[in-house]
RNA sequence: CGGGGUGUAGCGCAGUUUGGUAGCGCGUACGGUUCGGGACCGUAAGGCCGCGAGUUCAAAUCUCGCCACUCCGACCA
């Protein structure tokens, strides 16, 4: 008893410093732990298999909306990165550069991708002759490095997992309308599969892609308030078709660049719906990625028949293909309850005497914390029933914790007030660099996205009282 | 790169002020009793006290140097 006020409260510590609560679940949930090179994270299986799932849905969206996958290599020479001049500059503070092999010193100098537009674009120039060649819709998983300064578990580690999207239009009207597609195909995923709503919009010049012409993001609120860029869209013009000098012969009978698009999501994702979804006793991961979606424990399992009653309900769900594990493990049943319910699994499932001998099972959702009794014969039935509206309540809630947080601010009082809320600020500004850094010096909130719904909350900038140009979101972020 | 903090068992820490046998909790292994919300008893294994010099009869402890990690600021999926 004494114990279990301990844990209680060690876990509503956690909570109190976020980031700190973060950090403690992840390692003690054991999907990662820290890699011996400073700001890399190894993903345990666990963690992985969250991914594995993220990678699953992902593809089969890709698939539907005609893109292939393919790799492209890891080494990329240090000139390629120079031909566009603004991704340099973007890239070029934070990437490892190999320079020997052995002893013997590198003619040319590789860097370790930061992304890959610039290798990709020397293979598309060989690859694309004709505007029948086009569109060109590739995709590819891998992973990169970006030497940050500061890191944390999948928010920021020097080299992370994604997949990241390359396709080249003929027609600036194709990209653009290519970057907005991939755009709505994450936000329909962050929904259906992460359980989270996400705010959409444009990156301001300050906060965009470096080489891109346009940005889109997709934000998502973590539970304190912070927004975590959750996955970007780019509509690159012929910015770097023209520095890479990818040409096609078109049907008037002339040379031209092609307009190109790049989107990616990673592996931030899983830290997303950590810090998204989580509460005082742990993960709360959403039906459709969690490794174990429903787990078994039997009670009192010393006890004749329970075992193998257990491991029957185990195989019917797995049967149904459901993602089952049967807890067999020396340990107290309380024991095993808080531990799943730490890892997230959304739904659990008791097996004891006494249910045995009434024919039923005792479920108890993560999320709502609401226990009930299914019949031994309609779990099949019931149990991915109970699975889609876990997901849908998770969704919900998040949706609903989203658009609570975001408030309208005409002034700065206002909008400061409403940061130390932990919210969004929606707010009018004149679009000016000036304000935009100012903002975040004062305030250290950047400018999130220019939403899609270009409302006006008001007619002068919040910061300068000038004549305003733009809705804005502000808020702090990861 | 600027400012703080911490390095002692797998993890979390005490011990350092005032030098004198290397400790506690959790975890792990073995044996037993338990099992409907983090059970208990017993036994055991596990240490370059961050690294290097110095002072001393004697250093986790004092002195000097170095290193690593971490938090807060500037940069970022």
């Amino acid at each position: 008893m004494q114990k279990d006020d301990k844990f209680v409260k060690e876990i509503a510590d956690m909570k109190q410093d976020f980031p700190q609560w973060y950090t403690d679940v992840i390692l003690k949930t054991e999907l990662v732990d820290y890699g011996p090179v400073k700001g890399t994270m190894v993903i345990r299986p666990y963690g992985y298999e969250i991914w594995e799932h993220i990678q699953e849905a992902l593809n089969v969206r890709f698939k539907a909306t005609g893109h292939k996958n393919a790799y492209f290599p890891m080494f990329i020479p240090l000139s390629y990165l120079m031909k566009e001049a603004e991704h340099v500059e973007g890239f070029a503070p934070e990437v490892a550069l190999v320079t020997h092999v052995g002893n013997t010193e590198l003619e040319e100098k590789l860097v370790v991708r930061p992304t890959s537009e610039t290798i990709i674009c020397d293979m598309y120039s060989k690859w694309v002759q004709s505007y029948r060649d086009l569109p060109l819709l590739i995709n590819q998983w891998a992973n990169v490095v970006r030497w940050e300064k500061t890191t944390r578990p999948f928010l920021r580690t020097s080299e992370f997992l994604w997949q990241e999207g390359h396709t080249l239009h003929a027609t600036e009207e194709e990209a653009r309308e290519e970057t907005l597609k991939m755009l709505e195909v994450y936000r329909e995923f962050m929904q259906n599969v992460l359980a989270i709503d996400v705010l959409t919009g444009i990156k301001t010049e300050k906060e965009k892609f470096a080489g891109a012409v346009e940005t889109y993001t997709m934000e998502a609120m973590m539970l304190d308030g912070k927004s975590l860029q959750s996955g970007t869209s780019h509509y690159l013009g012929k910015n770097f078709a023209s520095a890479f000098e990818i040409k096609y012969l078109d049907r008037d009978g002339k040379l031209k660049n092609p307009y190109q698009t790049s989107w990616g999501v990673s592996t931030r994702l899983i830290g997303a719906l950590i810090m998204a979804h989580g509460d005082q006793r742990g993960l709360k991961l959403p039906p459709r990625v969690a490794p174990v979606q429903v787990v078994v424990i039997p009670v009192a399992q010393h006890k004749e028949g329970v075992i193998e009653k257990a491991r029957e309900l185990a195989s019917v769900l797995k049967a149904a293909g459901i993602r089952v594990e049967t807890d067999e493990r020396d340990q107290s049943v309380g024991w095993k309850f808080n531990e799943w319910e730490m890892k997230g699994a959304p739904l659990r499932i008791e097996i004891g005497p006494r249910d045995i001998e009434n024919g039923v099972a005792v479920y108890s959702r993560r999320d709502t914390h609401e226990k009930g009794t299914i019949a031994l014969g309609d779990i099949a039935a019931r149990v991915p029933e109970l699975l889609d509206d876990i997901h849908e309540t998770m969704f919900r809630q998040s949706s609903e914790f989203l658009r609570s947080h975001i408030v309208t601010c005409h002034n700065m009082d206002e909008f400061t007030e409403a940061l130390d809320k932990q919210c969004f600020v929606k707010a009018m500004w004149c679009g000016c660099r000036e304000c935009e850094d100012a903002i975040k010096a004062e305030t250290a909130a950047s400018a999130r996205a220019l939403p899609f719904d270009q409302t006006p909350v008001g007619d002068t900038c919040v910061y300068c009282g000038k004549p305003a140009a733009h809705t804005v979101v502000f808020a702090k972020s990861y």
